[in-house]
DNA sequence: AATGAATGAGTCTTCATTCAT
DNA sequence: CATGAATGAAGACTCATTCAT
């Protein structure tokens, strides 16, 4: 957490590479992000990168899984935090999707703004496991279906559709898209009750 | 001589030239867009292009521009043929977006895609007038709101909002990102209607 | 005289491209005088250039000799001015050239600083030529001789060494070399009178 | 493998770089000089170069240190040589300095016939520690003029003037400008001499 | 008298990567 | 475990020049 340092301990190499290569791709973006520029940050050779790493692609992967695991860690949080009420709970994790990915923009970058057919070497089973972060939303769609509470069909459709919404929320605030006039906050906050609106039974279901 | 490309017309070569570079742009990815590589694509020497553009950026900007117009001609033709009903006229509007991404992944990815700060080029009034398509949807809101069939406070708010699901469930199918389990046509269906159910004052309102 | 004019009469564009070149010359520097920049910066195209010179280097000869001409002219006129006194007319005359280098950088820049050799299609003779402003100096100094109020034995020679000091005095100047705790007339004023102090006959000769 | 130059001890790049830099810069002049070309003559990839300079301009700037260097070191030998008597100093300072100018022509090239405004990146304080050189000049000149055998008032502006005949003489010799049915040894000796004559306090004190 | 179209060679520089040590 | 040396390919861009019209 925080800055990466070159204290590191023996044998943190990868754990410094990968720190620093969050930092850079938040710092000069994607493109920007170069071997050499890592290892000049971290003040060690570029030959050293690939005692660790394959190549560039797989340095890039490692990092996406991390990210996946984080993303992962914070619903997972969110989700035993809101057991009880379904309503609550996909509140709750469209409001924790959407602050990741703000508060993660490099993560989130390379996470779901690259494309993997750009990403030759990437395992597309990787694509799948990430997957499992949707897992949240459908689950809390269907038990929502389930008591009622919920106007839902298919949980997994709809699920995507949740995560399109929040997608689209949090890429066009990364790239500063969003009309400067409108309050950020009240752009999140209508992005949610829009998503929320549109699954719960009843309009008076739901009153934030 | 070689290449069919170059029997194109005297004087089509900027034409060419954008045909190519929107090409290339969605089938290797922004970063790996290159002048030698649209002129070699073309049989053309990279100082050709030149002539025509006078660098990269204002390349990209004429793309821009022309995905901008080409999808406002598309929204204003829709508007004009759903002119009575607002409810019929947002998702006339919310199709036309969504099929506009999907039929020209190439425009979508620099007009949307492209964080503006990697640009730095593209100067600030081009995305302000650029905004101009958000209108149809803000417009279409506050008349129905007028109307009492939306629910809607904030007309610019809720545009930006429908606008975010789009962009999302776009950039979503664009990446491959959705779940191939899940059917195309049935992914956008859901993704129209949790929108459109957002705003209808009642449930009764919206039948597909 | 002054900026080159867009205005300038039919058949007048051998001269407009000339004092383009000059204009740009001093602007930007030799290394930045292009072709393509002069045609732009006169609103013709490139190969228009190339129905009035040959290639770059004629041009750059023509500005040369036309350099040489003006600087001439200005020897020439100092030397009507003060025919009677030797010793004055080498004063002015000293003055005279340093005044040329500073007032027309961009011909002494092409005239002096460019090493002949690199300019490859630039014929010998022209420079021998060229060598008729020295003269002026030659002429005096033997003349001075002859009166018994200069000290030189061979003018040729003392004639090459004035000009030695005249042009290391404007080169550096030009060159902003010389301490910038060092008042610009004084420096001059110091140049002329070493030089004029080396060759009068007794000090008292020479009380500027 | 090929040239012979490869042949050079390992870690003598930077060396080799340095010699061949300086070796085509005065064959073929600085706006010739070319990363690529050095390079190639050195049989090396342009790659290369940048392992051990940052940019074309660290390179340059690596050769300028240098020559100052080593004209320091000319000058400075001298000044020991000659500590008794201000007079031959002087004459051997001035004689050290064309004949450094002479012998190493690139170096001279770039020391003093670059305009700075054109080196952009060359930090100003290497230009004030490079002007130590003029220091000798100063300095022998004051000590001359204290103890009476020089007239000169402001040591300071006289080194100047001394030093811009040195340089247009040294610049004319190595521009090929001086007449050809001149004498190069008579120039020289003129050159000093011209300079000598104009401080000493007495004809009769400078019999060479 | 003037130009539009086109280009090959060249500019500096960055990159991911390999290999021997 | 770590590196220094080295490179081929590529990046955007500029240049002087030619040729057909």
């Amino acid at each position: 957490m925080g800055a990466p340092s070159k204290n590191a301990q023996n044998g943190d190499l990868r754990r410094l590479i990968l720190d620093t290569a969050r930092h850079l791709l938040v710092q000069d973006g994607y493109s920007n992000l170069s071997m050499r520029r890592i290892a000049s940050e971290i003040d060690y050779s570029a030959t050293s990168i690939y005692l660790y790493f394959d190549n560039k692609d797989m340095l890039l992967h490692a990092l996406i899984d991390e990210g996946m695991n984080q993303l992962f860690d914070a619903l997972s949080t969110i989700a035993k935090q809101h057991q009880s009420a379904p309503i609550d709970r996909l509140e709750a994790l469209c409001d924790g999707f959407i602050s990741f990915g703000l508060d993660n923009p490099e993560y989130y970058e390379i996470m779901f703004q690259l494309r993997p057919e750009r990403m030759e070497r990437y395992p597309p089973e990787k694509y799948r496991e990430a997957r499992r972060n949707l897992d949240f939303f459908r689950m809390t769609l269907a038990e929502g279906a389930s008591a009622g509470v919920f106007d839902v069909v298919d949980p997994r459709v709809c699920a995507s559709s949740v995560w399109a919404s929040l997608h689209g929320t949090v890429s066009l605030l990364l790239a500063e898209r969003v009309d400067v006039r409108i309050d950020r906050a009240d752009f999140i906050q209508a992005a949610i009750r829009q998503t929320l609106r549109s699954y719960t039974t009843s309009k008076t279901a739901y009153h934030p």
